[in-house]
DNA sequence: AAGGCGATGGCAGCTTCCTGCCATATACTC
DNA sequence: GAGTATATGGCAGGAAGCTGCCATCGCCTT
């Protein structure tokens, strides 16, 4: 069974039993959290969170796109106070999906078009995969907590280089050359960067940029 | 447009036009590589391998399964000879998806079942997001060169106390001293931990660590 | 012009790290 | 027992890393 229905009103008219009918789990990925700006769909999904201290498991992933605004965390971190798992992917999630109890998938189409439309669907391989897919993604991302906390340090230019030249393994001294600058000061943003990175060793800072997935 | 056909000849008849008709992309999640053991299907599937060279992007995508035997490496690495880009994701992807010119997706049914299901669609919305997620998890999986280069290393009981001395940013001698050894010896071990992380530097290692998520 | 400020570079001394060499110990094989 | 392999510890010398101090330079404000 697919249906395919226009906008968020039609939608909740539509499939709005099944929010309400989550026994199990509801899983959720979106780029922002500007879906569901109905105040029908957002009620619909509050009704639905009320119950869900009784053992539903409810997981949210987004894209780091969710934190721009100091409003948008205040959210989440409401959302996970109450129970509800947060989790940021790394990369922007276009295309909105939701899967419920692992039975029912809904997926928003083109964001780009005027009306959104959403598809339903209790295609068992669909919705099997989707919800694996999500899975897959979810493993991936990472804690809410995790990723506010951390609060991606964020680093010049210049402390990108001297990144840049630890990764490569070479000596302060051929890295010094090779930025133009003196030993000294190569060794004074080393210092910055470990600073930064609040570690006390280089193997800390490396170890603290490897979480971090700091490449460059 | 959804279709549900049971086992691979039935797909192959109903669907195998898609697989030749092939102009941009072709993306394949799975969890390993016994999928297509049908005779037609791979016949299928290699008619429209042959001609991926002319600009066809194709993404697979597998579980660390799928590297369980000498020969499934040998296919592998001779697919990624031939352009195709194979990936390792961290988690079994036991429903497998395939996204065709972000036009049509194919997914099979569970696994556990008898005959294979497969559910073949040309929802926008469902295809959008299906292809999304498997980026997602694309995005996040390694590269399998990278992946058997690494090959993971194991580490042994030393070595991961090693690890975790370096990780507290203790001096050498102090490490040395709560493990218990001399500190020719920790610092043998450490160079031995250097080495089984391919690093040259402790920084290196660090990150490499930090990378790996080798957190204890 | 004068002064403050921040980044840089040189120097020096210190700590930490790295490794080759040798001696010892333990275990395993023949 | 002899031989071999492997892990350990001590020592020493060298390489690399860390940082305080001071002088210099460019830039900005007053």
């Amino acid at each position: 069974m697919v249906i395919t229905v226009r906008g968020d009103i039609e939608l909740v008219a539509r499939a709005g039993h099944l929010f309400e009918g989550v026994t199990r789990e509801f899983v959720c990925a979106a780029r922002d959290l500007s879906t569901w700006a109905q105040p029908q769909a957002r009620e619909a999904v509050r009704r639905r969170m009320a119950w869900s201290p009784g053992g539903v498991g409810v997981r949210k992933l987004l894209s780091p796109a969710a934190l721009a605004g100091e409003e948008s965390r205040r959210h989440l971190r409401l959302l996970a106070a109450r129970g509800v798992q947060v989790r940021i992917a790394s990369r922007p999630l276009p295309y909105e999906t939701i899967v419920i109890d692992r039975s029912y998938a809904i997926m928003a189409g083109d964001p780009a078009a005027g009306v959104r439309e959403y598809t339903v669907t209790d295609e068992p391989a669909l919705v099997g995969g989707v919800w694996s897919l999500f899975d897959g993604v979810w493993e991936a991302a990472v804690e809410l907590e995790a990723y506010l906390g951390t609060d991606r340090p964020h680093l010049d230019d210049a402390e990108r280089a001297v990144l840049r030249t630890l990764s490569l393994g070479r000596t302060d001294e051929a890295a010094a050359r090779t930025l133009g600058v003196s030993l000294r000061t190569y060794r004074r943003r080393v210092a910055a960067l470990m600073a930064a990175l609040e570690a006390e060793t280089r193997f800390q800072a490396g170890k603290r940029a490897g979480e971090l997935g700091l490449t460059s």
